[in-house]
DNA sequence: TTTTGTGCAAACTGTTTGCATTAAG
DNA sequence: CTTAATGCAAACAGTTTGCACAAAA
């Protein structure tokens, strides 16, 4: 059966601190955050706390990969943009995002023998700065 | 300027493989695949190689991160569903594929500074081996 | 008192890199 | 001949794990 899952202090700022950002942190840049308050906890707990609130549906693992992975303290129905020269990856509201995610839910379950449970959209592009950034592309 | 890629055996056989196989394979996969028809390859060259390939846009790096990196021969446009217990991936192709992406990204746009230019869509559900194994989950 | 979580360091895994050598153009 | 690519091994980065101790229930 499953195991309890405790109230602990690190468990608690990792989590506050994660729902403060929307920056999407890797597990190494919420460590440097959640240090300021906790100066002893250590990396292992962080990625240890962030998988297990995943499995907890409290946080959400975001599945665009660069390398590392990042995650997110909203779990509520949005999708992300990731810029494909800096990889910064911004949240986008929608308000019809249900709607778009039936849309496609729909088209897609009739061309699968997998039971569809989910739906991420993941876009890319160029950020405000890059875009600015002429010199980069040549 | 752009440097010169060249045609190497290596670069061949990579390709060749990879196209064969609908399975997605990671690099390492790909690497037993190669080694079969070039034993002295190297994982280095697997590597490189699907790195410059997915630069050249003729193969396909993709982003439903598990732990590893997952390459496509197919770039034509489809859609991925990944199984949540297994992590199979499996592709899904669709007659509206473009009227589904246009649809999105017209959402999209509005909303937000980034120069939208791609869109990539990924389901998760469980495959049919591992929605037949009622055992586990509990 | 029992079980889960923590800090720490060491181990692991996938990926990248430096270098001497080989091959493509 | 010049430059790019290869094989190999060593380095790297991010993540996971084992263990002794601490804290939660």
């Amino acid at each position: 059966m499953k195991k309890l899952v405790r109230k602990t202090k690190q468990r608690e700022v990792i989590y506050n601190e994660l729902c403060k950002l929307t920056s999407h942190p890797t597990a190494d840049e919420l460590f440097m955050i959640v240090k300021d308050k906790l100066p002893r906890v250590s990396l292992g707990t962080i990625y240890r706390n962030l998988e297990i609130m995943s499995e907890e549906g409290i946080v959400k693992k975001i599945e665009i990969c660069g390398k590392m992975k990042r995650f997110d303290g909203n779990t509520s129905d949005h999708l992300h943009v990731k810029c494909i020269k800096c990889g910064k990856i911004e949240d986008i509201f929608l308000d019809n995002f249900d709607y778009i995610n039936n849309f496609i839910t729909n088209f897609v379950k009739d061309k699968t023998a997998f039971k569809i449970m989910g739906c991420d959209i993941q876009m890319s592009g160029l950020c405000s700065d890059c875009r600015n950034d002429a010199l980069s592309f040549n």
